[in-house]
DNA sequence: GGAGGTTCAGTGATAAAGTCACACTCGGAT
DNA sequence: ATCCGAGTGTGACTTTATCACTGAACCTCC
């Protein structure tokens, strides 16, 4: 049975009349789930996977704003869904991702209905506003280079070693050029704390024994 | 009688009951209306007047992250009412400001009874979400020469011709440091765009024509 | 009205980051 | 094997950030 753990408050058959008219979805790596500009057609609940969600601004350069995983609402849908303005941000799939799209009657019915659905929304918009704050603070004040090792340590700690991304990827990630990646990359692989492929980043030496801590 | 949008689509007796108990606060320019790490008493709405909200990161440095003016809901507290985490920014009043402080049993009783505060909520939400995006991306990728030319010409369209506002105040405003507006205000300067003295800046030329327009 | 202190602004030197241009190289595909 | 495109490396230059210091404007207190 698929499940988002805001249904967990619902009783079990009002959570089963609930789940019973909407579908789980499936998406692939690479798939796009909204794009900027269009039009939101109801609530995604992330039910597994990893989805992230970037803008591209008038500049043309485009930065990573958060990620959804397992267990998120996708807040950013909410706003669209009550102003009926278009996505300024796109969703782009990233492991295989299970979601469901909750309707608009749907989900004014469980705001209705439901204070914990209602605490739920609140919530995670609570932390989406957090997360964008740091955002800010880090893109504003901090160095490039702390910004990538802090990058790369996070994804050690998850356990990862060898990384499949390339120089341009990360700059998104980031919110900065290739060449800048590629530069300071380039000093890490000096300071024996990455090795470089085409495509990958292998962690070594100290950046990957911090990760493992 | 002092009031809010919200309320408005709540009925004459409902509207009656719901400001019975809660009073108008007035506060002066210059005022904390609450800082960083401190705990949400409730949801402040804003009556009229005008209050920046800004963050000092880890960094030490400070960045204006959104205004509140007139109608607004102080967004940034619900995630706080309901998390029970601190504030990550603080709010400062800028011009008189008249709000009223809507306790947390209260917005709870009007978020389960009214669709439409409900609906006013969410579409504040929105609202930030946006500001804030909009912020990250103007941040990391426009030019500083262009965000202060497009800060001073949001002034202008204001009607204010002669800021009062210091070097120091306008790199907090825009992320950055005193230095470097000084050195922009100059270049500004010898444009012809705006005129400089101790504390203000004025604005002068096609800074202040188009700002008319 | 001056002395002294504080806030504000200007500026040079240097480092970090972004931009532009172009060369090279690795991995497929034909 | 050759070709081609995506990915990467790098020099030259501009913009922005940081550090250190100077000087100017304003305030307060005699």
């Amino acid at each position: 049975m698929p499940a988002h753990s805001i249904f967990d408050t619902l009783s079990d058959t009002r959570k089963r009349e609930t789940l019973a008219g909407i579908n789980v979805m499936r998406f692939p790596p690479g798939q796009v789930l909204f794009r900027a500009g269009e039009h939101c057609q109801g609530l995604p609940l992330v039910i597994k996977g990893g989805v992230k969600v970037q803008m591209t601004g008038a500049s043309g350069h485009s930065i990573v704003l958060y990620r959804m995983t397992a267990d998120d609402i996708c807040t950013l849908s909410i706003g669209c869904l009550m102003t009926g303005r278009g996505y300024r941000a796109e969703a782009v799939v990233e492991e295989d991702t299970e979601a469901v799209m909750i309707p608009r009657p749907l989900f004014d019915q469980l705001m209705e209905q439901s204070p914990d659905f209602r605490l739920g929304i609140m919530e995670s918009y609570g932390r989406r506003l957090d997360d964008l704050m740091l955002l800010v603070e880090e893109v504003a004040f901090h160095r490039m280079d702390e910004r990538l090792e802090e990058w790369l340590l996070a994804r050690a700690s998850q356990g990862q070693k060898v990384l499949s991304i390339t120089h341009q990827e990360l700059g998104v990630e980031l919110g900065t050029a290739r060449e800048v990646i590629s530069r300071l990359l380039k000093e890490l692989e000096r300071k024996q704390r990455v090795r470089l492929a085409r495509g990958k980043i292998e962690l070594t030496g100290l950046l990957c024994q911090q990760g493992v801590a």
